[in-house]
DNA sequence: AGAATTGTGAAAATTTTATCACAAGCCGCA
DNA sequence: TGCGGCTTGTGATAAAATTTTCACAATTCT
């Protein structure tokens, strides 16, 4: 490299900061696909972005480029530079990070529990699972864990879009109890139990069961006792280099259940999204679609 | 040509025998800077190859293209899928499920987020985060809004036990004013502002920005305005193949900083952690343990 | 309301591509 | 050696695409 060390990427990364919205979204659009999508056409660039030609040329120019011609020159050598060292490989996430750095070997961690974790995952029990909670007939009980409790939160909040009749029950409180006197046959509840597994939470799965409710339980790779009674059990493997158990698989989990039901549903519960979105929308990020 | 695993590479190689003198010399000069030297004029790359214009034309075609522009658009499309980590590419994650199942590919784009995200993490600045956080004589205060608040929640859950003199904000809730009486120099906000940004939330940085204190700011890629002030800024990629965002990448960002604050402040968390582990064995929260 | 940013549409300048006819070069073969 | 057949380069040119720039309107921000 004749220059310096410094890449387009790291230059533009530098600026972000000084950029507005639109050169920002055209930034972002030439990081997300770098260096692809910087080595086609001008126009094409600019319509990825979704922002005018004019912009990507005015930005080029801010880089310190003479032309975009010259931008394109400037990332093929750097393409052509990167291709020669033999590091291809990806053994390291953050890139500037040593390999042992944590950022590095927590990524790996979690990425192993989740290559494990969904390797084990059956699609049918999958489906079954979500069709169970897609069933607006059916109430749905989330009840979380001392840890757990955000997780449940967490899904709890999207799922309230997606459909009506859930309830969120925290176990550690005590006022468990009485969300179960309503808990009548064909109503699902799912529940979240990792190590260590909780009494409460136990007990909990319990009475529900015996009140011919659904159990789908959320829990590590040893299983909270509740799989036994549990109708679908989905286990995670939550293992990092931390004194604590990693609960991203969990939430990767979760969002992908979230997504399926919604789709499930989705005729019905667009209508509650673009709702609630319009209530939320203030911010002028983003240009409108047209 | 779209869906084939054979690279334009693999395609030249393969004709390389039936070539003649000067298409061969070009053919093997495409290889050798492969791709970056096709991704230029083609001029250039004539001249690169030491052969004429109309022989590269003519080569193009040959390869089954309709023209020069065409046979880089392959090229592009091939860099943009290389790009992708072997990991992230393996195209099913739960292999019983087909690759289009929502399985695969939420987690597919989930580890297209992490991988965006964690390459962009400067290590030196995560370090100083870290430092910040660790450091017991400031007062940390993590504030959430309206979808993250569950995970601030989960954040402060685990710091809490880390290190003391930590106090958890509701950016939603109108008591927040309170905590910011308390809040001197030197002390630390960690804020979490995802979109859609909330105003609560950017007034709330404002105020403690004022007060003399560092903030630290978890967003998404395309940064609440709070960026501006904030002392630290991690972005994560959070789309995902659903009507909502993917929160799963700043779960494991902010478990690799609780792990890392963790170490920093090892001899005395410790002793926090056998404390409260006894604490809830007493109260027989939790099962023993086999 | 005024300033800054951005998009629109278009036109002009430039570059790039595609092609052509033809000469020059290379090769095997008699 | 010299002859055809094939390949390749030359130089020029037409066609196409791309880049660059402009003025002005729309918009967003302050």
């Amino acid at each position: 490299m004749a220059s310096t060390e410094r890449t387009i990427s790291d230059l533009i990364q530098d600026m972000l900061d000084d950029l507005t919205r639109a050169e920002r979204q055209l930034a972002l659009s030439v990081l997300e696909g770098y260096p692809a999508s910087g080595l086609g056409p001008l126009s094409a660039l600019a319509k990825d972005a979704g922002v005018s030609v004019p912009t990507v040329a005015r930005m080029v120019q801010k880089l310190g480029y003479k032309g975009y011609p010259e931008f394109q020159a400037g990332l093929r050598e750097e393409l052509k530079a990167t291709v020669k060292t033999p590091i291809a490989k990806h053994d390291s996430w953050a890139e500037a990070a040593p390999s042992g750095h944590i950022l590095n070997r927590f990524t790996e961690a979690v990425l192993e529990n989740i290559r494990h974790t969904l390797g084990q995952i059956d699609p049918d029990t999958f489906d079954r699972a979500c069709d169970l909670m897609a069933d607006k007939e059916r109430h749905i009980y989330i009840v979380g864990g001392r840890i757990t409790h955000t997780l449940a939160e967490y899904f709890f909040l999207h799922m309230q879009v997606v459909r009506p009749n859930l309830t969120h029950v925290p176990s550690t409180s005590n006022t468990w109890p009485h969300y179960l006197l309503n808990a009548k046959e064909g109503d699902v509840f799912v529940i979240f139990d990792v190590r260590r597994y909780e009494n409460n939470t136990l007990k909990l799965a319990e009475i529900a069961k015996s009140r011919g409710a659904k159990l789908i339980l959320i829990t590590d790779q040893w299983r909270s006792p509740i799989h036994q009674m549990s109708d679908i059990c989905f286990s995670n493997r939550i293992g990092a280099p931390s004194a604590w158990d990693s609960m991203a698989t969990i939430m990767l989990l979760l969002e992908t259940i979230i997504s399926a039901v919604q789709t499930l549903n989705w005729s019905e519960t667009k209508e509650r999204i673009e709702g609630l979105e319009d209530m939320f929308d203030q911010t002028k990020l983003f240009r409108k679609f047209t």
